[in-house]
DNA sequence: GCTCATAAAATCGTCAACGATTTTTAGAAA
DNA sequence: TTTCTAAAAATCGTTGACGATTTTATGAGC
């Protein structure tokens, strides 16, 4: 379950002087070094990985408490470094960093929702037209490849990877737009609407949200930006009104919700 | 000259245990304890603030190394928080951090300037006709206040001042399209934009630019969407031809430049 | 049994120090 | 003088520890 979040490729070159010390004193935790397997590669986007598929994969519910030493311990690292990856996580607007309370996973508002929808239709209104313009033969083709791609996951039924692809194609045709930093800024804001999906939407409306990539899909490749940019804004608006208000809660540990026991 | 960068209220409860301490050992600059004037107050912003500003005003032009320990004697804190800070300009773009090799500040190329007005356009545009749709009769004659302020600030002709108020009018145009989420964005490429207009545009002509900021207001005021996005547009393509690809240097010790001395 | 005050535990914010990497300087050879 | 090499200095990444704040647990009083 490898997501794409805002990759962070700094930092390629790592110390890693810490992760070699023997032992880093007596751990309290029972689940101490569960995923200390490490070996030296990027720490930071491990860390940051494993919170971010958990949040979306509802393995952790918004208002579940992440303390550091929790997370210092499962990956072996010092606080120092598990501090940098919260702070990252809150400006992505995944985690709330609560001084001197700790950091928790984010729990939209209903009127946050409906602002988070709506800089989102803004901003895909902007890129697919952009999109319309700029894009390619080749690009139509790979689209058109994601679309399959969706069918397969449509098949298996099986929710976070239909997710993963619908953000797939999302990206991909903002990507088209060739605006990076529009791109990172819809990269923030399909994350937060995952979350907000991933928490509240019903599933099964895959199938319906499917055929509203395909009718994209065409208008981009007619070069109608007009009705491409409808077809966006309605897709959108579908999904918003989709998401209803509930959600559900179960006690598990943390390593759980992680993926790493 | 106090800015509006991306405030941030967190951490309002300071510890201040450090700040209190006596001696932090023999500081190395002869310029140590110069902004330590401090008391408790929020440092971090404090910091955030002097670069900031630093970086607008041309004090610290692109490439300027940003050392820590400099930081931190001038600032009398240590590195844990002038660490956050650099993090915190990094991901707005304002300086460069570089592993292992330090900060610099941002020295944006040709090609991101042109991505970064790019997505301003856009932005600007979708806040501009949400600002039509929403804005009441109040909101009109705090603009009209605002291009009051414009013009006194011409008259002074002291390019930071009169920069200041440009950004504030497109901000608070913005923040009448009513929706938080975007106008953080644009606040963002606003803060980009200013670095590199501050860069490169040969000032002079702030008297045009003002001109179509009234017609923004003038087209607002009557509803017509149409019209205001267009007047936007025109009034941001026409920053992004005014600048030209110059670039001052002149030797100065970074106390100076973030104006401690 | 419930409520409130007190104490213990957990957690966070900051700091100083160590090791590693990069940059700069000094010096020898061509 | 220039160039290349090696040592020294500067700078960064990470860690462990200390104090402060918050949260939880405990127990007396009603």
């Amino acid at each position: 379950m490898t997501q794409t979040p805002p990759a962070k490729p700094r930092n390629a070159s790592k110390t890693a002087a810490g992760a070699r010390k023997a032992g880093r004193g007596p751990a309290k935790t029972d689940m101490a070094g569960i995923a200390a397997i490490d070996g030296g590669a990027d720490v930071e986007q491990r860390i940051y990985q494993s919170v971010f598929d958990g949040v979306l994969n509802q393995r952790l519910p918004p208002g579940t408490k992440l303390p550091e030493p929790a997370l210092c311990s499962l990956f072996g690292v010092s606080r120092a470094v598990v501090r940098k990856v919260l702070q990252r996580l809150e400006h992505d607007h995944i985690v709330e960093l609560r001084p001197n309370r700790g950091a928790v996973v984010a729990a939209p508002t209903p009127e946050e929702t409906r602002k988070i929808f709506e800089a989102r239709r803004a901003l895909e209104a902007a890129l697919v037209e952009l999109a319309v313009q700029r894009h390619s033969g080749k690009d139509i083709e790979e689209l058109h490849a994601l679309l399959h791609q969706e069918e397969e996951a449509m098949a298996n039924a099986y929710q976070p990877a239909w997710a993963q692809t619908a953000r797939n194609f999302h990206l991909r045709v903002a990507a088209l737009g060739g605006n990076p930093i529009l791109l990172a800024y819809l990269t923030e804001l399909i994350s937060r609407c995952s979350l907000i999906v991933a928490l509240y939407e019903p599933a099964g409306n895959a199938a319906c949200e499917h055929e509203e990539h395909c009718d994209i899909v065409d208008a981009i490749s007619k070069g109608d930006a007009k009705r491409a940019v409808a077809a966006m804004n309605a897709h959108l608006v579908g999904l918003e009104e989709r998401i209803c208000l509930e959600r559900p809660s179960s006690v598990k540990t943390l390593a759980q919700m992680l993926n790493l026991a």
